[in-house]
DNA sequence: TCAATTAGTATACTTTTGGTAACCTACAAA
DNA sequence: TTTGTAGGTTACCAAAAGTATACTAATTGA
């Protein structure tokens, strides 16, 4: 991203190394930018948690938001998702190494939210 | 966030410390993590950048939407307009102190999504 | 004179997202 | 039998987000 302008003898400008494509920063962002996305790798920064589990943790969140996400995060390969019983269903959803890899920025961040009183 | 669930001897379940407000990583990520956003801010890096020229550099985006994105940082103290000539107009946008603590945050999402080849 | 620059604004439009609520199968307890 | 648990799916609607195009006024350079 060492983008920057130049002007040519006759004053016309073109962007040099222009992001035209989404740069590093928005790709990333939207990954763990989605709504909710961050909050819920985070609450299973701890171990495997199950849906409905979650679901109450994010009280602010539909089941449906939680799905969303949770199936975004899984095709990422930063989710595991665990069937760990039948008869009754009992799912848990776990982190992989990649999904941990997220978690320092995820607190940066909340550190950086609550030094900064964003509200 | 320390939320976690309980169930109490009717087997009945509680979240505790549930996230029923946006938490401060969602919190964060709606200031940071609006389209553009990052990618603006981590463009003002370096000092004062004039308007066409982000909007240049920022090829895939929108004036609107680029001016949308300021206005925001505005409001939220982040960044500053400053008019550095009438007639012609010419603006630049620069980052504040507090726009500027968010850059090690941006840098590592960047590194991020480099090291984890984010597509 | 024509074209391009400055920093936006205005308008219209399409697409995406988010949220609600109902519904599903299967099991268990009162 | 009714209620609750589990882990979702489905349909629908409203609102937000984003795109596209044109336009302003003043100035400069060819």
């Amino acid at each position: 991203m060492g983008s920057h302008v130049e002007t040519d003898t006759k004053g016309r400008k073109t962007a040099i190394n222009a992001c035209l494509e989404p740069c590093a920063i928005e790709r990333g962002m939207r990954i763990i930018g989605g709504k909710w996305t961050g909050s819920i790798i985070f609450h299973l920064k701890d171990g495997p948690v199950r849906f409905n589990d979650l679901a109450r943790m994010l009280g602010g969140a539909s089941k449906k938001m939680i799905d969303q996400r949770l199936k975004e995060l899984e095709a990422r390969q930063m989710v595991v998702r665990k069937v760990i019983n039948d008869r009754p269903v009992a799912v848990t959803y776990e982190l992989t190494d990649f999904g941990r890899s997220a978690l320092k920025i995820l607190d940066d961040l909340r550190v950086w939210s609550d030094e900064h009183d964003i509200k």
